[in-house]
This record gives C-alpha cells, structure tokens and sequence, in this order.
DNA sequence: ATTGGAAGATGGTCTGACAATCTGGTTGAC
DNA sequence: GTCAACCAGATTGTCAGACCATCTTCCAAT
C-alpha cells in the first residue's frame, strides 16, 4: 500500500484563489449577509476577468455560500433561524456520531494534537480575539472529524459549519460563553482520551446543545 | 403571513440546463466512472458555449459529481468501495434520523402520498425496468426526507444519494433484491403510519444496512 | 397618486484568441 | 533493441470585448 500519495502538486489557478479569497471574504463577514455581490466591481478588486469570477462564483453557489438568483445576481444569503437550527440539528448528528467513532479510533499522535488544539483554545478564551476563538474552535472539531474513520461525515460536516460560520462569531463573542465551551470541549476530550465511546457522544451532545442556545441567544439580541 | 409567496417565475437559464443535462448524463451512466470529459465535445454536443459549460461544470465539481484536476480537465470518479462505504453510513445515520422524525410530523395527505409512491415501487419491483426502480426508490426516499421537518438534512442527503446512484442501480438489478427491498420499506411505511417513532428508525436501520451489503456484493460480482 | 415608459445598470451568453500544460509518438544515441 | 530527449497535437486556463435580455429607478403624463 503506498501511503498517501499526495505528491501530485496541484497548481493554483486563477479561480482557485479566486474562490479562496471569496470563502475568506463571507467568513470574516466582509460581505455582510443580504448584501449584493456585483460582478464588475469584485473583478476589479480581485484582478481577475469575468469568466474566472463567474466560475469561482458558481463554486461558492453550489457550496450554498452564496445564491445566485438570475438576472439578479449573487448575494450573501441571510441566515433566518430556522434554517440556522436546522444546521445545527444535522451538525449534532454528524458530531455525535464523530466523536464516538473517534473515541476508539485516534492514534496516539493525532490525540496529541487534539490536545493542543484545546489549550490553543484555551488561550483564545481568555483573550478578546473572537475570530481566534472560533478558528481554535473550527481547528478542535476538524481533528475529531478527521479521525472519526469517514471522511464523508468530515467534508459534509465542514460544508455546514461554513454556513454558520456568522452565527459562530457573534455567539463566541457571548459573555462566559467561551469559558462554559472550554468546559464542555475539555469533557469531549476526556472522553475521547479515555476511549469512551459513549461518553465521548454525550459530551458532544450536550456541547452541540449549549452551542445552539447560545446562538439563539445572541441572534435575539442582535440589532 | 404571506403563504408561501413563491410565485416568483425563475428564467430558465443555459447553465442550469446544462447543469441538469450533464446530471443526468452522469446519473444515466451515459459517461462511465473514470471517463474523461472534453469541453470541446461537450459544448459541441450540448449546443452551448464554452464559458456557460464551464460554470456548469464548476457546479457539478461542488457537488462532487465530478472531479476536475488542473490542466487534464473534468472526469467522472470512480468510487471506491471505501468511499460507497463511508456514504453509506452517513445515509445511514441521516436516513434513520428522518424516518423517526417524519413518523410523528408527517401530515395525512403526504401519508397518502407515501404510500402511493410504495405503490409505484411494488409495481417497478415485478418489471424488469432497473431504471424505474431506482427512480420510484428514490422517489419513497424524497418525501420520508421532505417531511422530516429539517430541510438541511434533505439537502445532505439528496447530494449524497446523487452520489452513488451508480451503486444503487446495480444493486437494484440483483436478483432478489428488488423484493426483499420492498419489504423493508413496507415496514419503514407501517412505522411512519403508525407513528412510530422508535420502529421508523429500526425499520429504517435495517434497510440500510441490507442496501448496503447488495451493494457490496454487486460490486464485488462485477467485471 | 398611480401608471406608464425610458434610460442606465447589471447579468447571461457568445465569439475568438492566446498561453500554459499535458500527451503520445518519433527520433536519435547508446 | 532500448531508453531518453524532444517535438507536435490536443486540451485546458485565462482573458478581452461585445451583444442582448432583464431589472431597477426615475421621471413624466394622466
């Protein structure tokens, strides 16, 4: 068996890059949700011609990153909370299941890394950098999505958590909330350390939970 | 409250049908897993520019229905039996969790319809249109799906199961398991009918799992 | 005030072109 | 005869420019 022959260097291309530089734009709320995205201007600011821009858009549209409604254009979509709580129903399904099936199948160094990944969140919490809280955040979930045994479950998980990814920012920025997610992430991890499968899916249940109320709650205060 | 205000005529675009024409090409088999497919023939073919078939093949890469590398251009994939595996078990899990919610929200009339679609089904099961059976099949699914009350996991499981349509028909076109799958999904209606929660999803269990394991045999019989 | 239409903005689509890269076969050296 | 280098064709990546269809907005006429 060869292992992971990923030497293949993939060359970046234009729409590559393109459809990067956008999927960072939405996520750090460049574009605000319900805002307009028009071709022209965007071609001008990113340096590219319309076909590759067109291209990159329809990337991001199938992603649902964007919709693209004819003759009017691509926009932001904005999140309503039903659709919100519909996202975070199918995330606690596929984190439950993933953190049970990553309880009996980490390795040792991919454990390791879990754990540093929690201190680097650690660290985030008490600091005042929301962003850096949801990047060690994403970075946590992604370890136990990776190594849950199916790499289908990890990229429709990821596919999700990019929709949410405006709500994770305002909820984070909650008060306490950071500190009861540490709490809650360290018992996933515990579980996960101690090969407690069932454990391991309680915790992320409860978490997934608490994560939800939480979003809620800062969608209720907003504006 | 304005009901459903969805009036709104959505123009048919070329992109969008090409969109669907190429899906259904590659749903048909038209283009077999691990073809390549040329931009030139494909426009010659389609009647449509190369820009608009660009971006209609952009959509599908998103999707996963097929894959495009740098500078060789799109193809089909060839699934391997781990992959089938691992998607398997993600509709599993998605599949399970909508029988036992749809066996308490679903509504009379799609009940009717269900049980219609069963019908169609049991009909497709004693021709020896693989086709039709995949088709009716897939139809049962949809509306279990639509009347879950959770749209994202509809939309999940939709692309998942585009994904290996390949399978399905194959599987479908074994000897007897067109009339085994019948039956379990008589038991997953009588469940939902029942409202069932906790038998919906044994039910629906068990037919994945037996989906599964004809499908693994199909592959393993084949060329 | 409402309706109707005209003008500008924007997206949808096409044509054509050129450069970068890949592929396969041919040629040449050993 | 085998292997390597190389060259030509095929294919994709990218761009520029254009045109028509549609939407939006605003102004004028009733």
């Amino acid at each position: 068996m060869t292992p992971d022959l990923n030497l293949r260097i993939s060359p970046r291309t234009v729409r590559q890059e393109t459809v990067e530089k956008l999927r960072l734009a939405i996520f750090s709320g460049v574009f605000q949700p319900g805002s307009r995205l028009v071709e022209s201007q965007l071609c001008e600011q990113l340096g590219v011609s319309r076909p590759s821009l067109r291209e990159a858009l329809r990337s991001l549209e199938a992603e649902r990153l964007i919709e693209i409604i004819p003759n009017r254009g691509p926009s932001v979509p904005s999140l309503s909370w039903e659709e919100a709580t519909a996202i975070y129903d199918v995330r606690e399904l596929l984190e439950v299941e993933a953190a049970g099936r990553c309880a009996t199948l980490i390795p040792p160094e991919e454990l390791k890394r879990l754990e540093k990944s929690l201190h680097a969140f650690e660290q985030a919490a008490d600091s005042e950098d929301s962003l850096a809280r949801v990047m060690t955040a994403a970075e946590f979930y992604s370890i136990i999505l990776g190594n849950c045994g199916n790499p289908i479950l990890e990229e429709v998980h990821r596919g999700l958590v990019a929709r949410i990814s405006f709500f994770r920012g305002r909820s984070m920025s909650q008060g306490g909330r950071a500190q009861s997610s540490l709490q809650e992430m360290r018992d996933i991890y515990d579980a996960i350390a101690a090969g407690d499968e069932k454990a391991a899916r309680k915790a992320a249940k409860k978490h997934l939970h608490k994560a939800k109320t939480a979003a809620k709650q800062s969608m209720e205060t907003a504006d």
